[in-house]
DNA sequence: CTGTTAGCGCTTTCAT
DNA sequence: ATGAAAGCGCTAACAG
């Protein structure tokens, strides 16, 4: 219906209000200090819903300084756990008046979290949330120099971290094969240069430790395949564990594979806890059990985190813990020993 | 190390060249109309790289009324095919110039395509690539009055679309189980709201009539719980199909944990395609065939018909059929009754 | 070969 | 209570 046009400028709607463009500047943001004449305003108003003004977002962030924009970089992975960081996110950010806009960095060719500052200096956003980073080496500390924070990572300095409780969930899969009885566990993971993933594994070796359980880690790729490999590798060594944790759905794929052609049985010879919670894990041959992490509740943090950081309030590290719940399915059993014992 | 500091402008490395900035922004354009004095170049050129001066989108796109950005927006699905898409898209838009920014529409609150209007009207993009929208009413005709294109959708105006050849995913998948004697057939898939679901069952309509098959179609949810739910209901009713295609990866999961808890065999009593190819089809129970379609062409055709609405070159719709393959896995083989008959 | 000028659409201080 | 004017950082005629 409409042609392909240009919207509404603040000149045109003050054309057909008959006052300033300024005044209409002055009314449709509300400004406080000013007092208008009810007539006028009206007029104005009108005339803006008339034509469905849409104020000009690059005009006025170039004279406010300030987009009003955030940008999300995330890995492009198949790993449907981002969707719902997105949506934690996204429906934050919209309650404090930012867009968002997704970048996604291909998993081919990572890039270091300066890359991104380009975003800032040419005024496309006014912060960086970044899910992308591999673990920084210790002595990368130079500031990025624009507004930025880290989620489900930690960059290299502090007060810029919005991370989930990795330790609480390996805890929660410790204590739960520890209870049945599983003396001998394993860790089936990315590499540890993810941040979760070294928290992750860190953590394991500490509790696993205070248990007096014997711990086996396994870092792997991030896939089907990698899950696969791993597994059967553990499985050719001497003493195989009785339980194993897997940091990534796809990973878990691979691990419930190799299982099954090795011929062990899951849950009576390998109990499996999957680090990702995803639906379809309870429609599998073996419904699998997983850890629910708090990823809608990072996603929120993380904007108030940024948000914080480009009004330039103080801020600190955050740690999400909540909510996080076992989901038990079918995949965990008692300890193979215990059970000959009883 | 460097503060957060405003980044340099035109008139700063016009400042420590010595030359009025209009020159600097012609040299660091590489204004072909203009020559320069060689040294003046290396001047400029050297301020330039020195304070590493990018320059400032927001006053280019006010100046040239063109942001050089575009918005994609899809729908928050855990499918990992729109991962796919993306990079395509991603991948082309690079190298044409354009930077990309993802809006995830949340599922449970669909927005009309008009809704995205926004974005161009406050110019924050060029164009929109719409993946989000579901099958439009035939009286929906309204021009959206921007330049955007429908991706992996037909929005209600030709000259608009970019869309994969479903018809050949179905035939491929026909052929494929009518070559192994199956003369009754299923196809399970997600609301035909969805113009890729709407266009699948009409194929499945008309190319199994000409191949004098029986074909049943469910629609249901988009999700593990659909799939189930869908293929229960087809195992109660008499005359049970022998082979069925599944529209989702989701409901994969949901088709074979009901195929198994009503003691349906894959692939002697059933035979399951996939729709939606992902790879830990490779390393579930029964490993399941697929269809893999040609998706990042798609996100790359996509960007190339948007970036012709935007310069307002002459456009038509775009069929992608290449390369699609159906991948063989094990949830596949002869009808029961082609076997029985041996 | 390079500088001057105007202006993209908006906000904001200062007048009136 | 409203208008005038300046300016955000850049590009693109047009001068010279």
């Amino acid at each position: 219906m409409t042609a392909q046009q240009r919207g509404a400028r603040l000149v045109d709607i003050a054309a057909a209000a008959g006052v300033h463009h300024s005044t209409v500047s002055r009314v449709l943001n509300g400004d406080p200090a000013q007092s208008v004449r009810p007539e006028t305003y009206e007029r104005i108003m009108r005339a803006a819903r008339q034509v469905g003004y849409r104020p000009n977002a690059l005009a006025r962030a170039l004279k406010r300084s300030r987009t009003g924009a955030i940008v999300f970089v995330i890995p492009m992975l198949r790993n449907p756990i981002w969707s719902i960081v997105q949506r934690g996110a996204l429906q934050r950010a919209a309650e404090r008046g930012y867009f968002v806009m997704m970048i996604e960095e291909p998993t081919e060719d990572p890039r270091p979290p300066a890359h991104y500052r380009y975003l800032i200096d040419e005024m496309r956003a006014d912060g960086l949330l970044l899910a992308t980073a591999e673990r920084m080496p210790e002595h990368t500390r130079d500031e990025l120099g624009v507004p930025h924070v880290y989620v489900n990572r930690r960059g290299p300095r502090p007060g810029h971290n919005v991370v989930m409780d990795e330790a609480g969930a390996v805890r929660m899969f410790l204590d739960h094969v520890a209870g049945l009885g599983h003396r001998h566990v394993a860790l089936i993971d990315c590499s540890p240069i993810w941040d979760t993933v070294y928290r992750r594994t860190m953590a394991a070796r500490r509790l696993s430790t205070a248990r007096g359980i014997t711990l086996t880690v396994r870092h792997t790729l991030t896939s089907e395949e990698g899950g696969w490999e791993a597994t059967t590798k553990l499985l050719r060594g001497g003493n195989v564990p009785t339980a194993c944790g897997v940091g990534n759905l796809n990973q878990v794929f691979g691990v419930l594979g190799a299982l099954r052609e090795a011929g062990v049985r899951v849950p009576e010879d390998m109990s499996v806890v999957s680090f990702d919670e995803d639906a379809c894990l309870a429609y599998l041959d073996v419904p699998v059990t997983s850890i629910q992490m708090p990823l809608a509740e990072l996603g929120a943090a993380a904007v108030d985190a940024l948000i914080a950081r480009i009004e330039r309030t103080p801020a600190t590290d955050v740690l999400i813990r909540e909510p996080m719940t076992l989901v038990p399915r079918a995949s965990v059993a008692a300890a193979p020993a215990v059970r000959s014992g009883h």
